[in-house]
DNA sequence: ACAGGTACATACTAGTTGGTATGATGAGAG
DNA sequence: CTCTCATCATACCAACTAGTATGTACCTGT
């Protein structure tokens, strides 16, 4: 699977391996051995790159897990014009989960849900990834306020704090019963929602 | 604890302490000997009442998890009004979670998380409780509909969708973050999408 | 009183868990 | 060429896992 001695390919190996067992049976349930097996390495190459299972998970978090988030959902936002376009996007490109992804769920929400009450490292890790996320949504959101793309009558922190807590959700549900309808459902109102953060035309008023 | 002879109340006092060790530390890794332990009988019992792990596991999302649910989220909306009024009072009374509960989460949404996409059969039980909650909502946004408190033009079972996941998702960020601040921005904004939801006064016209 | 089934209690097991102790092998420095 | 350290490999272990085998006490119907 990978040369004889190149400790940054093994590395690697194993943490894709750890983070493929945990997304699939959650971080306590996930069996050393079977990652060891997938990963195609030794106990003793293991244990030489982590001191211990948990000190692995922490690693696919910092890595693996908050690497995707980053690149899934708080990449696109950076350089956009309307954020409220870029919301929809990502969310259209977040539906397009095969059936696999669907049955997984979210790798991050899993992991948050699982850990968060359990283990402090985990936690203080996934709140930062969950407030790194929320932190650009609204930053994405104050500049399309300022551009003339976002109600300015908002609050951006509010907003990304709840966008993300629905994402977490919809994904959640969907996992939860296993349907893609169900997504689709909630995403139709979610865009409808995301409809709501634009400015109203001028000649029309609106309460609150 | 129990009465030497109680079958009933020795069912019962499993099933709580099943629950709890679930709740405190998932489905898959909640040891029985610490649920023994907790419920102050023996192996001898269990196994005489609960054929395996699962099937306790399935009594307690069926007879424990399910009820709480039902309790507090779809209850309350049976006899409202006004709907909306209605998941306002709830999202406060969900608001009122003491620390132990943000650490930990919801129940059912933590059983869901970990085990949907592992166990067929609490995948079905979850897909049970989900769907009923959401039928209530859409329900009793059909009949506020028909009251004249919701907007008629909009669709209750996209609704229903999207806030029970809205609200798990809503819950699981504050246990992620494991800070009440954050459930309050997610409810604010939740409040806000919630309002509008009411029909609007006749003498404004809207877009969308 | 007695039979029989319900409702447990105790002791045990086979398998798995994360983790370790020790040894081997390779690559780079001097 | 050799010394040394990083990088592994193998064998092992104590603790824990869910589950079982077996025995017993109690309650109920007859």
């Amino acid at each position: 699977m990978c040369a004889k001695r190149d400790p940054q390919a093994t590395r690697t190996a194993l943490l894709t391996a750890a983070a493929g067992e945990i997304y699939e049976s959650g971080f306590q349930s996930a069996s050393m051995d079977d990652i060891l097996r997938s990963a195609g390495v030794t106990k003793g190459a293991l244990y030489h790159h982590f001191a211990n299972k948990r000190d692995l998970g922490y690693a696919v978090l910092d890595e693996v897990i908050a690497q995707g988030v980053y690149d899934a959902w708080v990449k696109p936002l950076r350089e956009c014009v309307d954020p409220i376009d870029a919301l929809h996007t990502i969310l259209s490109n977040a539906a397009e989960m095969g059936h696999l992804e669907l049955r997984r769920g979210c790798p991050l929400n899993n992991l948050a849900q699982e850990m968060a009450g359990v283990d402090e490292g985990f936690q203080e890790r996934i709140a930062a990834v969950c407030s790194r996320w929320q932190a650009e949504i609204a930053g994405a959101l104050e500049r399309g306020q300022a551009g003339g793309y976002v109600r300015p009558d908002l609050d951006p922190v509010s907003i990304s704090t709840f966008l993300v807590a629905a994402v977490q959700g919809s994904i959640g549900l969907a996992k939860s019963c296993q349907c893609p309808e169900t997504f689709e459902r909630s995403k139709s109102e979610f865009c409808r929602y995301l409809e709501s953060l634009r400015p109203v035309p001028a000649n029309v008023s609106v309460a609150n």
